[in-house]
DNA sequence: CTAATATTGTGAAGATTTTCACAAGTGAGC
DNA sequence: GCTCACTTGTGAAAATCTTCACAATATTAG
């Protein structure tokens, strides 16, 4: 495998893009794919593919193509999903009963092990057989549980008294819901989803048609 | 103000967040921004926000800064905020409601002005305000309505179809949250927020870290 | 066994994005 | 008015990412 150094953010997004393609091709029961025909599915380029799995050693074979089941046994490993992780969800509320309830998590490796909210008319309530236990006992149970990743669901005014629970636990990775940048020490990964931003860029797209126009 | 041309999908994201960073000093009362304080609150260079904003024009003053309010109307001009859009969303599942009760596209100047979905047992009911109606009548009410932007909030499995609608009618932006490709004509764009691709690239990171030690 | 066809893996070229570094303004203090 | 401290706007350099193009290799058909 070559040695691995500095994978681009948008590598590594359609690294998974493609883990996703070859899981379609496995239910379609189809057995080998060429790069091409996986450029085809995705929104890249058959150079782009071969570049990008080539990052991590050489998996094909040439004039054939790639072994489906053996290329997604691969990327589920790159991607760190050939073992389970252990999840907190921070924030009862909405966005949080909206990936509970969606459910699809557990599937790809991540359980949610944990509920936790601030908000003491949520606290002790059921959410999926767990039940939402109050912010302050965060580092205590996370430690118990081996929470390793927290998805914060919460609003953007309450993130500096959670974040400091956060950071007094062990917690390696935070996937962030709130539309604010999280300061966190080094060593922390942190990734945010933005719908806010996404709108934006799309009515900055749309704009720009118009002006074109 | 400058030529407009390709401007890339991670400056426009830069944008948006010099935007939300203007609107805090605004409530902080601060009235001028060096290029230096708006790239500590960000994550990125002094530089780049300079090389970001002169992509659209010169707003600054040298020695000076920014001024606060006035870079914050141009980039809401530049983003297209300094008008409302007329957004559908299809979907009244979890995720749909989420966004729904969320609320916060309002004050962002994106007004929800129809829901839809093609479940039987959730067409008719309201939503903060509005009756949710069958997808059938997509094309119809979005004509009525003017609808300009889609929040796509359904499974993959009910993608195609729905896509037919959308297609016929006018729409011209697509927020979408299904975890698939999109297929559309030219002149249509597509955003994806896309949770599990964001966990994955996490996990990603996280297991980089446990190689590398 | 040979030829024809398919497709990978990868250096090198090309394109894009980010960073550097500095001339050119701007206001404040004297 | 002159100097100093500050900060922008922007070419040019550096770094990064994507595409090209082709030798290498594998399979199939005859």
């Amino acid at each position: 495998m070559a040695i691995v150094r500095k994978i681009s953010e948008s590598a590594v997004h359609r690294l998974s893009l493609y883990l996703r393609i070859l899981e379609d091709l496995i239910g379609e029961g189809q057995e080998t794919v060429s790069s091409e025909e996986m450029s085809g599915r995705s929104a890249t380029t058959a150079a782009q593919v071969r570049k990008d799995l080539s990052l991590f050693g050489s998996f094909g074979k040439r004039g054939l193509g790639y072994d489906v089941a053996d290329l997604a046994a691969r990327l589920r490993r790159i991607l760190g999903l050939d073992r389970r992780w252990r999840v907190a969800l921070i924030g009862a509320g909405r966005i949080g009963s909206a990936l509970v309830e969606y459910g699809g998590f557990g599937e790809r490796g991540y359980d949610v092990v944990a509920i936790f909210d601030s908000d003491a008319s949520k606290v002790g309530g059921k959410w999926g057989g767990l039940r939402v236990r109050n912010i302050a006992e965060f580092e205590e149970v996370s430690a118990d549980q081996g929470v390793e990743i927290v998805i914060l669901a919460i609003p953007v005014e309450a993130v500096p008294s959670v974040m400091e629970h956060v950071e007094k636990a062990g917690v390696r990775g935070i996937l962030n819901f709130a539309p604010t940048k999280l300061k966190v020490r080094g060593g922390v990964a942190v990734k945010n989803v933005n719908m806010v931003m996404e709108l934006e860029a799309l009515s900055f797209a749309l704009s720009q048609e118009i002006r074109e126009a």
